[in-house]
DNA sequence: AATGAATGAGCGTTCATTCAT
DNA sequence: GATGAATGAACGCTCATTCAT
């Protein structure tokens, strides 16, 4: 029967990526437990609270990011790498999540090292990776910082709008990330 | 009484804005009230359904943007005044209303062709005006629209993060919005 | 001075009846004070209470209900005086107050022997004098009394439905009401 | 569950015929909560809206009271079947609640044919069997409608007052409805 | 005396969370 | 383990009533 549960925890999750992607911390678990197909009680079972649960989705979801990051980050050519993931993370369908990442986190109280970010970290360094390559092979200006990187990423992928305007403002940003003239 | 009324209204739209600044949408009207230090019934007589405060808080902020926007272009060196323009629509305090900006309008209903499009469209106009001073000057890239930069000011006003970071972050976007090399 | 507060009270009871005869008690004191044209606070300078205001109301009303109906019963011929003013009182335009009338009055902790009351018993001595007029004309049942009677006219002025098919109702009614066969 | 669940169904109900036999439309919810021995949430879980659960009594009362009288006109004796159900259906305990039936239903918007309007029927048609029945047996005049004896009933039903003045006012309509001399 | 702004209890409704089955 | 009914705090909003002007 642990299968049962496990397959169960992950169809939760899944809805709980759907519902939150779409509306925010302002979905409600039962719509969760609705779209997953199971009961309410189901997802409470699983994640004692409702902010045990969007911290597992947004977990969940950067865990994807990092691991997408880390795979391209293999590949040949670093400034291309770096500019391809930069894109993909802006305009990935589920970043609407990074919404989320957002919210507020006031007393955690829960002793937690948290685990969200633990998992924000994984991104990090995936981004930092790509980064320093890009920057070693001399297609990233080399003062830039991944806290800069990373907050533009995040930035960006939170913003509304024409794809065509949020593409040509990502080109932009990448401009400003190229090599400066004097270098 | 006129005047105190006037007063009240005044100090919602104020609290309204640290409160929906702060929690955006799910900030609650009674929160509202209590910082205004009025009683819940006050705020609904000023504003009589959450949405018309929202609507009213966000045209209030919009608009001392825009005149904001308007005063620092009229000064001299228009390059200048474009930079220090989105660096202060990025960073001013209130700027993180604009989260509130974007939220759902769906099914508007009232015919109204809502004042916070208007609003919106001062500062959009605002903008429009110092990029294309800028550019004229030489000072920015030619090839930059409206869309784009207002764009980026939104999603960098709406970014969490250390001050630093975004104001270097800000330093990168605007990088890639001075003229290129070969222009 | 003390003209223009007469006259604001009776246009604020003219709204009243206006009001609570189309809502009952829920129509509101605002709705009234708006409807008479003046401030909120005038009403209840003059009731101090919505149940006073309500209660003044419904005095007011039957105290023209009993007037009417005792000038009707000067006239002429017993039986038709009796059976016009049924009629009149069930169909009469303002009778929709009856309505109110006849809500909760659990807890008056007033003392006040009620004035509602004793308006109420002004019309049932102004239908008594009909209705026994017209008994001692032979033309209406010997042995019908006015609680009764009275009961009959406010349950038909309180019923919803076609004026057609009301007025039939009063019909069948009055001929319940005419002398029996055997007397 | 589902047996507790229909179980609290049924106390709600009951809950909410009384308070809304007592107060009509303004009776509150919470209330009904309370009588019934369960949370506000319950009563919302089972009744979606207020409204909703009006209508759901009404139509409760309606259909008890049309099976009442479609038993009583199976009886033998056709006259007295009609004013034996004419009696009970204006004395009837809950028939307060017919006071409800009548309000507003301005802007059903939903395309829902009604059930309120539909168990109306259902008691309509009652009444007309047996009036029908009543008349073809020379019981009843003929020239009475359903319109007027339906109306003549809800009227009734509202009536608030003594216990034997109701019935003697129900004995005058009654003669009302008996055949015309001439007849 | 009149005004209308302010108040806050109360209502209908939603939703995270608990618990009997 | 899973289910979904029950709970009640909290929210948006209304309205009788009070009180500064």
């Amino acid at each position: 029967m642990r299968s049962d549960a496990r397959a169960n925890r992950d169809r939760v999750l899944a809805a709980a990526e759907e519902v939150f992607g779409e509306f925010g911390n302002a979905g409600s678990t039962e719509e969760v437990a609705r779209r997953a197909g199971v009961g309410i009680g189901t997802v409470f079972r699983h994640f004692p609270t409702k902010r045990v649960l969007v911290k597992a989705t947004i977990v969940r979801h950067l865990t994807l990011l990092a691991e997408t990051a880390r795979a391209r980050g293999e590949g040949g050519e670093a400034g291309a790498a770096f500019r391809e993931t930069f894109r993909e993370m802006v305009s990935g369908a589920p970043a609407k999540l990074a919404l989320v990442a957002l919210l507020e986190e006031p007393a955690d109280s829960t002793g937690s090292a948290d685990e969200v970010e633990a998992a924000a970290t994984t991104v990090r360094e995936a981004v930092e990776e790509l980064l320093s390559r890009g920057q070693q092979a001399g297609e990233v200006r080399a003062d830039a910082t991944v806290d800069e990187v990373y907050m533009l990423i995040r930035a960006l992928a939170n913003a509304r709008g024409d794809r065509t305007v949020v593409d040509r403002a990502v080109d932009i940003v990448l401009d400003g990330l190229s090599p400066r003239r004097s270098e």
